[in-house]
RNA sequence: GCCCGCUUGGCGGAACCGGUAGACGCAACGGACUUAAAAUCCGUUUCCCUUCGGGGAGUGGGGGUUCGAAUCCCUCAGCGGGCACCA
C-alpha cells in the first residue's frame, strides 16, 4: 500500500502553481471579477493558529470563486510599522526594518508552506518608502481640504509605550497594547476630520447586506448620533472675560427646557478655566476632577460633584428665571459643547445633584393619565414619554412634538437650534514613536506650519536612530529634525510624530489593485477591482480599522482619488482559535507539547509525570501557553491536514477548539481518501469513458448522492457553511465506499464519484486534491478545472419518505412517489397499523397534509 | 444601566420558510484482523422503561400561538460581546 506522502506531494504543487503563475491576477474587464482579501498580518515573528484560520478561509473562498469563473484577486502584505519592531530594538539592539524583514521573510516562507493561492507578485509591506510616499501625499491633501489639521487637545497618553492613543485604543482605561492605565496630557497633535463624514458613515451602514449585524450595530453605536438642540444660555452679569456672556448646551430634552433648575458645566471648560484664575477653590476642584481619571471604577464610585461658581444664566423663555452655573464632575468637554442644563425632575443623574445641593424639581412632564395636582417627583426622575405641562407654550404637547417645538422657538428667538451630536470624534493620527511613517510637514517659526513640497517627498526615516532614551527616537535624533523652510529658507525643524499605524491599513486593500504604479491607485485597476467583495479577519476589528477604513476611501474620493466610498462590500469576522489549557501543581502554565495522557487518563507532564490540571478552553495566548505552533503541525500533518480541520470543527464565525485528536480525524480522512481513490475497489474506466446505459438500483443512488452532494456543497460555499460542506462531502465518501459491485456500472458511478469528491475538496485541501486529480488520470490541472455541475434530473428523488404523525407525534413512515396527491397521501397513512392501534379505528377529525413531508392524522 | 447575540447527547456541531431532532465528526464501548500493539475494518452510542413488538420523555426553566415549535411570541435564568458620568 502507497502511503500519501504529504510534504513531496504538498512541495510538488506549490512549485509548479508558484512556476505556472496559476493564482497570477490580470486586469481583465471582458471578465467578471472577485476580490478577496484578508485583513494583512503584522510580521510579529511567526505565523499563529489565528493567521491559519484567517488565511485559510480567504484560500476557500478565492479558490472556490476562481473555479466559477471569476477573475480573482487574492493579495497578500505585511502591515509592517508599529510597537513591536521598537521594543525588539530595545530589547535585542537590531534595528527595526532589519526586525521586519526578517520576521516578513519567515512569515512569507510560512505562508506558501500553507499553499494559499496569492498572487505574490503584488505583495506590498507598508513599511517602504514605495508604499508610505503615497500616504505623505494623501495627508498633503487632506490637509489642502481641510480635512486634516493640528490642534492642541487632551490626549490618551500611554505612560509605558509614551505615545499617544486614539480612544478607539484605549479599553477599559488602558492601552490596547501595552495594558497600562492611560494618562490624560495636553499636546499638539494632528488630527483627521472623520466627524465630518460622521453622518454618511452611519447612513451607509444601511447599505452593508453583507456585513455581520454585530458589526453594523457596533459601528452605529460607536458613531452614537444624538438628536436634540443647542440652547444658547446669557449670562446676567454679563460677559466672562475672554469668552464672551453666552453659554451653550447641547440636550436630547428641548422639551423639558421649563424644568431646568441649574447649567453644569466641564471641568475642562474654557469659562471655568478663566474663572479658576481668580478663584483657588475652584482651582482647586478642578484639580480633584482632572485627578480622578477616566477608569471604570472610579467612574463608579465618584460621586456626582459640583461647584457652585456664583453665576448665573437668563432662562431662555422665562423672563426673570435665573439658574445657577456649576462646575460639575460629570460633564465631559468632548461630548457636545461641555455644558449642560440639568432638569432633575427628568434625569436621574440631575436629580441627585438636586437633592445633594438643593436645587428645585420641576416636572414637566407627566405619564398621560397621570392626574398633574398630585404627580410629583421623588427619588426616581421620570424619563418615559408623556404629556409636557408646566410648560407655557409647549403645554399639552406629547414629547416628540414639545421637543419640535422649543427646537423651533429657540431658533425663532436667536437663542439655539436644533441640532446632531455624534459621539465620535475626530481621530488623532500622531504617534511620538520612530517606526511609522513620518508626517509630512515641518515647523518654522517664521511660518508657522508648512507641508513638505511634494516634490520633496518621501520624506524617509533615518536609519541611525537610538532606542536607548525613553521618548521618540525620532525627536531625539542630533540632526534629522534640521531641515530650511521650503518657503522661507531659513532654520526650520521637522514634524517629529509619525502616523498611527491604522493610517496604512485604511488603504491597502485599493493599493493592491496597482502595488507598483507611480500613482497611489491607477484609475482602471481601481475601478475594475473595488470594492473588496470579500473581506475576512477578526471581530477585533469591528470599529477600529474597518471604520477608518470607511472614513480614507471618503476622504480620498473627496481629493479626487479614483476610490468607491464602501471599501469592503462583503465581510466575514472569522471566531477565535481556542484552546485547553494546563497547569503543573505549582500553577506555572505548561505548553500542549509539555503534557501528555498518562495511564489512568489523568494528564501527567511529559518530563517527569507530574500531574496536570487542565483549565478551560481559551483563546490561544502567549501568557496561558495554549498555543499550538502552525508549522509544526504542516510539518506533521500537511497543510491540507490543518486547512481542513480549520473548516470542519465550527462555522466560521464561531470560536473554535483546537484539538490534537480533531488533527488526528482529519489526518485519517486524509489517508481515508488517499486509500479509496488509489486502489479502488473496482477497476475505474478511463477518464471522459461513455456513460453506461444502465445502472443498477445501487449505482443510480450512488449517482443521485453525487450529484446532490455537489448542489449542497455548492450552496454552503457560497453561504460560508464550511462545516456543513465538509460533512457533506465525509456522507458521500461513506457511501462511496459502501457502493458494492464490480459491474462496469459500479466502476462507473465510482469514478465519477471519486471525481466529484477531488473536485469539492479542491478549495480545502489544494494539494490532496491535485494530487488525486492527477491520479484519476487527467492531464489538466485541478486549479485551472471547472467547479463540478449537479445534474439537474439527479438532485430531485423519485420517491420521498414521508412522516406520519397522530396528534403532532411521530408514529411512521411511508414511501411515497414524489409530489404524490393528498389523497394518496393520506389513504398510505391511515393504512399504517400504528396509526389504526393508537386511533382504535375511529374516523380522525382531520388530516393534514404537507405534500412530500408529513401527513399528520388529527384524532 | 443601555444595546446586541447565544443556550441542542459525554464533546464540537447538523436540522432550509414552523413539518421524521441529533447529519457529519470527536470521544467511549463491543467485535474482526494480529503472537501483541499500531494501523485498518465491522458494529453500538440522547435518556428512561420494555414481555424486544414497542412505549415514554427530550433542544436552559416556565407559559403561549399552532394540526404540528429547537425554530414564532411572552417571561425568567445563565453565558458571551459591544457601549457607557454621552447631556
Amino acid at each position: 500500500m502507497t502511503r500519501y506522502n504529504v510534504r513531496e506531494t504538498e512541495a510538488k504543487w506549490q512549485a509548479l502553481w508558484e512556476e505556472r503563475g496559476s493564482f497570477r491576477a490580470a486586469d481583465d474587464p471582458a471578465r467578471p471579477k472577485y476580490y478577496v482579501l484578508e485583513m494583512f498580518p503584522y510580521p510579529s515573528g511567526r505565523i499563529h493558529m489565528g493567521h491559519v484560520r484567517n488565511y485559510t478561509l480567504g484560500d476557500i473562498v478565492a479558490r472556490y470563486r476562481r473555479a466559477c469563473g471569476f477573475n480573482v484577486l487574492h493579495p497578500m502584505g505585511w502591515d509592517a510599522f508599529g510597537m513591536p519592531a521598537e521594543n525588539a530594538a530595545i530589547e535585542h539592539k537590531v534595528h527595526p526594518g532589519k526586525w521586519t524583514a526578517e520576521n516578513i521573510d519567515t512569515m512569507r516562507a510560512e505562508l506558501k508552506a500553507m499553499g494559499l493561492s496569492y498572487d505574490w507578485s503584488r505583495e506590498i509591506s507598508t513599511c517602504a518608502p514605495e508604499y508610505y510616499r503615497h500616504e505623505q501625499k494623501m495627508f498633503l491633501d487632506f490637509l489642502a481640504a481641510g480635512l486634516a489639521y493640528r490642534k492642541e487637545s487632551w490626549v490618551n497618553w500611554d505612560p509605558v509605550d509614551e505615545t499617544v492613543l486614539a480612544n478607539e485604543q484605549v479599553i477599559d482605561g488602558c492601552g490596547w497594547r501595552s495594558g497600562a492605565p492611560v494618562e490624560r496630557r495636553r499636546l499638539a497633535q494632528w488630527f483627521l476630520r472623520i466627524t465630518d463624514v460622521a453622518d454618511e458613515l452611519l447612513e451607509s451602514l444601511e447599505s452593508l447586506e453583507r456585513w455581520p449585524d454585530k458589526v453594523l450595530v457596533m459601528q452605529e453605536n460607536w458613531i452614537g448620533r444624538s438628536q436634540g438642540a443647542h440652547v444658547s444660555f446669557r449670562l446676567t452679569a454679563g460677559p466672562v472675560e475672554g469668552w464672551g456672556e453666552r453659554i451653550d448646551v447641547f440636550t436630547t430634552r428641548p422639551d423639558t427646557l421649563f424644568g431646568a433648575s441649574f447649567l453644569a458645566i466641564s471641568p475642562d471648560h474654557p469659562v471655568a478655566g478663566q474663572l479658576a484664575a481668580s478663584s483657588p477653590e475652584l482651582a482647586a476642584f478642578i484639580a480633584t476632577c482632572r485627578r480622578l481619571g477616566t477608569s471604570e471604577e472610579a467612574l463608579e464610585t465618584a460621586e456626582k460633584q459640583g461647584f457652585d461658581v456664583g453665576l448665573t444664566v437668563r432662562h431662555p423663555f422665562l423672563e426673570g428665571r435665573e439658574l445657577p452655573v456649576y462646575v460639575a464632575n460629570f460633564v465631559l468637554m468632548e461630548y457636545g459643547s461641555g455644558a449642560v442644563f440639568g432638569c432633575p425632575a427628568h434625569d436621574q443623574r440631575d436629580l441627585e445633584f438636586a437633592h445633594k445641593y438643593g436645587l428645585p424639581v420641576l416636572p414637566v412632564v407627566r405619564p398621560e393619565d397621570a392626574d398633574p395636582a398630585e404627580f410629583a417627583i421623588a427619588d426616581e426622575a421620570f424619563i418615559g414619554d408623556g404629556v409636557v405641562f408646566n410648560s407655557d407654550f409647549l403645554d399639552g404637547l406629547p414629547v416628540a412634538e414639545a421637543k419640535r417645538a422649543a427646537a423651533k422657538r429657540l431658533q425663532e428667538t436667536g437663542q439655539g437650534e436644533g441640532a446632531v451630536v455624534y459621539r465620535l470624534r475626530d481621530w488623532g493620527v500622531s504617534r511620538q514613536r520612530y517606526w511609522g511613517c513620518p508626517i509630512p510637514v515641518i515647523h518654522c517659526d517664521a511660518c508657522g506650519l508648512v507641508p513638505v513640497p511634494e516634490a520633496d517627498l518621501p520624506v524617509t526615516l533615518p536609519e541611525d536612530v537610538r532606542f536607548e532614551e525613553p521618548g521618540n527616537p525620532l525627536a531625539n535624533h542630533p540632526t534629522w529634525r534640521k531641515v530650511d523652510c521650503p518657503t522661507c529658507g531659513k532654520a526650520a525643524t521637522r514634524e517629529t510624530d509619525t502616523f498611527d499605524t491604522f493610517f496604512e491599513s485604511s488603504w491597502y486593500f485599493a493599493r493592491f489593485c496597482s502595488p507598483h504604479a507611480e500613482e497611489a491607485f491607477e484609475r482602471a485597476a481601481s475601478e475594475y477591482w473595488m470594492p473588496v467583495d470579500q473581506y475576512i479577519g477578526g471581530i477585533e476589528h469591528a470599529v477600529l480599522h474597518l471604520l477608518y477604513s470607511r472614513f480614507f476611501t471618503r476622504a480620498l474620493g473627496r481629493c479626487g482619488y479614483p476610490i468607491v466610498d464602501e471599501p469592503f462590500s462583503g465581510l466575514l469576522t472569522q471566531g477565535m482559535v481556542c484552546h485547553e489549557t494546563y497547569r503543573d501543581a505549582d500553577g506555572n502554565w505548561l505548553y500542549p507539547n509539555e503534557v501528555k495522557r498518562g495511564a489512568d487518563d489523568e494528564m501527567v507532564r511529559v518530563a517527569d509525570g507530574a500531574p496536570v490540571t487542565i483549565g478551560r478552553v481559551e483563546k490561544m495566548s502567549k501568557s496561558r501557553k495554549n498555543t499550538v505552533d502552525p508549522t509544526s503541525i504542516i510539518e506533521t500533518y500537511g497543510a491540507d491536514t490543518a486547512r481542513l480541520f480549520m473548516l470542519s470543527d465550527s462555522p466560521p464565525e464561531r470560536d473554535l477548539e483546537w484539538t490534537e485528536a480533531g488533527i488526528e480525524g482529519i489526518w485519517r480522512f486524509i489517508n481515508r481518501l488517499w486509500r479509496m481513490m488509489t486502489e479502488p475497489a473496482v477497476a475505474l474506466p478511463a477518464p471522459g469513458a461513455a456513460m453506461p446505459e444502465r445502472f443498477s438500483e445501487a449505482a443510480a443512488a450512488a449517482r443521485r448522492a453525487i450529484h446532490k452532494t455537489i448542489r449542497n456543497v455548492t450552496d454552503d460555499l457560497e453561504k460560508f457553511h464550511f462545516n456543513r460542506a465538509v460533512a457533506r462531502i465525509r456522507e458521500l465518501t461513506n457511501e462511496l465506499s459502501d457502493l458494492e459491485g464490480d459491474g462496469a456500472d459500479v466502476a462507473w458511478v465510482m469514478r465519477e464519484g471519486f471525481e466529484a469528491v477531488t473536485r469539492l475538496l479542491g478549495p480545502m485541501t489544494p494539494h490532496l486534491a491535485e494530487e488525486l486529480w492527477q491520479r484519476l488520470g487527467h492531464a489538466e490541472l485541478l486549479v485551472d478545472t471547472p467547479w463540478p455541475e449537479a445534474e439537474a434530473a439527479l438532485i430531485v428523488d423519485e420517491t420521498v419518505t414521508v412522516a406520519v404523525q397522530v396528534n403532532g407525534k411521530l408514529r411512521g413512515t411511508i414511501v411515497l412517489p414524489r409530489d404524490a396527491d393528498s389523497a394518496e397521501a393520506e389513504a398510505a397513512a391511515l393504512a399504517l397499523p400504528a396509526v389504526a392501534r393508537i386511533s382504535e379505528n375511529r374516523p380522525p377529525r382531520k388530516v393534514i397534509v404537507v405534500p412530500n413531508r408529513v401527513v399528520n392524522v388529527v384524532i
